[in-house]
DNA sequence: TTTTAGCACTCACTCATTTGCAGTGCTAGT
DNA sequence: ACTAGCACTGCAAATGAGTGAGTGCTAAAA
């Protein structure tokens, strides 16, 4: 077990860590704890074989390693409200109400990389029990079609649509009156299915032409929720890290951070704010991401911020708790929707 | 004025530098010449005090200067069409008729990209000439509405209205009547005049509330033309390039490309592919870039490569000027506009 | 007049060596 | 349970010698 003088010298360690970026050791901690060196020194072999310290040589100082880490966040941290100065930074963004809720998160973000230098990601998309509000269908000739999916959040998507043949514009009006009819009120995950079921065998009672018809609009309706954002801010903030010194570290994180699959790396799931550090972070062992999934506003998504493991944690979970709670809470207020 | 062995040698150091990013000596090039390092060297110092090449240090081989690069662009590279390999990649994508422009220009620019790997940009709008086709305007609840406006080249922009005091359904729909009635196949960069000076006399007749109306529909539809879209691929490629071989370099040309104002200094008005080398490129002293307008199927932007001064001109040029022009035959080919 | 051979010189790079420093582990004594 | 002291370790920064690829210049050859 791990003694309460064993957890204030690993707490010290971190923080120490985190302030300087350089392996610390034994002497700077004996006026903090009014003993000698060798007593920090014998705490700090115990910590190191608890798994929760490293050596980065063997008599260079101690770091955290990445469940000395875990063990401060979980355990550790003192969970100190945000600051003032950071609060008052991301308050301006949540008063100016002409903003848009997207915008605001943005523009949060940009706030938190830029006073913090880690970078920030924001992955969003409609909410998918988004209910559709209008289907529109304007010509563009005689061959191409636009269609306009209105959610009842006031999100807009559009489609082409090409028609195989020449189609009456009568048929056209009358299938869009059709979807209007059956499909408002329909979240948009359930659209698919809807047109499959209910919709086809009704339409080829209206409408000559129906299969052609029928199939151009179910490819345009059926991929609707698919489409996601995705805002990188600061991705060269955090090459100004230390951990960062090296040609080869800076290439392989932007390479990283280009990667395909970064997207569905960082996608979560979970509700609270949570932290992956090193290997867990599923990008790359020298990093942090601290994530979380918000929803509010007919849109959902995650927003994330990837730092060093050696990185001001609680600051930026109080960052991250508090924008979570400000975007969620905005996003009631401003929906308008005043179910009256 | 420089002399024919001496316009072969800065050809020849020109394209050795390219290939091996190494100062290139007298020597290596006795044979190509058939003549002694000394020849050579001379010669060297001859279009070394012209201007067209420079020492790293003073006994080092030579490499081209920016005017060197600048002369091998404009006079000594061969105009050699683009490579059978080359063009084969660029072929099937644009023979892919499923591709709409769009994708198929960033598809080729990803492309041209893995196989240089330097960083390629493409920054597209819509043509300002555009007309628009039809203006929509959907209810959200009754302080928001979603307005919708199609331009005949089948692009979509749609924007929040939110109105300072409630309007009655009917003033909106009066409203949006007029505007589809007056505005269809008005050029959208038109538009805000033709609402102020045309619109707003008639509006007040129809409209009770017109001030806040039209207020609102203005500041809707003024914006339209602006948004840009923007895309890099292949950030990361750059840094393959031994130019980038120290910290500070990788890390200064990536602020660089993440920087605000970046979109602004690739954004190119000629219609030639230009190149801009170096102090010129107005990113960064070690880049060039290459790059060009477009437009085409009521689109249009630039198109541009970034890679390292020491660039594989005649390679790029070549690709960029046969995308371009694969871009505007295809562009009215695929615009469906069979004016008949 | 142009080209060449020869020579002295320069500078970047590599490699090995040295030295100092910050820190450790261990032991014996308080 | 803590501390003082000591031997030891390994990084980091400094130093220095040797090498190689290149130059400019001069005087002779073509």
């Amino acid at each position: 077990m791990i003694g309460t003088r064993q957890k204030d010298l690993l707490r010290e360690i971190v923080e120490e860590y985190v302030k300087t970026a350089r392996p610390v050791g034994s002497k700077a901690l004996c006026k903090k704890f009014k003993c000698s060196s060798a007593t920090i020194r014998n705490d700090m072999a115990t910590l190191e074989n608890l798994g929760y310290l490293e050596k980065t040589h063997i008599s260079s100082g101690r770091i955290p390693s990445e469940e000395g880490y875990r063990y401060y966040v979980d355990n550790l941290m003192e969970p100190k409200k945000i600051s003032g100065e950071d609060m008052l930074k991301l308050q301006t963004i949540f008063n100016n109400k002409e903003l848009e809720l997207n915008d605001a998160i943005s523009k949060s973000l940009e706030i938190i990389s830029d006073i913090t230098n880690y970078t920030s990601v924001i992955l969003g998309k409609e909410s998918s029990d988004n209910k559709l509000q209008k289907v529109e269908v304007v010509p563009i000739n005689s061959r191409q079609l636009i269609a306009i999916v209105i959610t009842d959040t006031g999100h807009v998507e559009n489609k082409n649509i090409i028609l195989e043949e020449n189609i009456p514009a009568i048929e056209i009006s009358k299938t869009t009156e059709l979807l209007n009819k059956m499909l408002i009120g329909t979240p948009i995950d359930e659209v698919p299915s809807k047109l499959e079921f209910e919709i086809k065998p009704i339409i080829r009672n209206y409408v000559e032409n129906y299969e052609v018809v029928y199939n151009a609009f179910y490819n345009a309706l059926s991929n609707f929720t698919s489409e996601r954002d995705v805002k990188f801010t600061g991705k060269a903030n955090i090459l100004k890290q230390p951990e960062f010194s090296t040609v080869d570290d800076v290439k392989n994180i932007i390479s990283k951070f280009e990667s395909k699959d970064m997207v569905s790396k960082i996608e979560e799931d979970d509700d609270e704010v949570k932290v992956y550090i090193g290997s867990k972070s599923e990008i790359d062992d020298n990093v942090t991401v601290v994530k979380t999934k918000y929803k509010a506003h007919g849109r959902e998504g995650t927003i994330a911020i990837i730092g060093p493991k050696r990185m001001e944690y609680e600051r930026v979970i109080n960052m991250l708790e508090y924008l979570k709670e400000h975007i969620e809470a905005d996003g009631k207020e401003n929906t308008h929707e005043e179910k009256e």
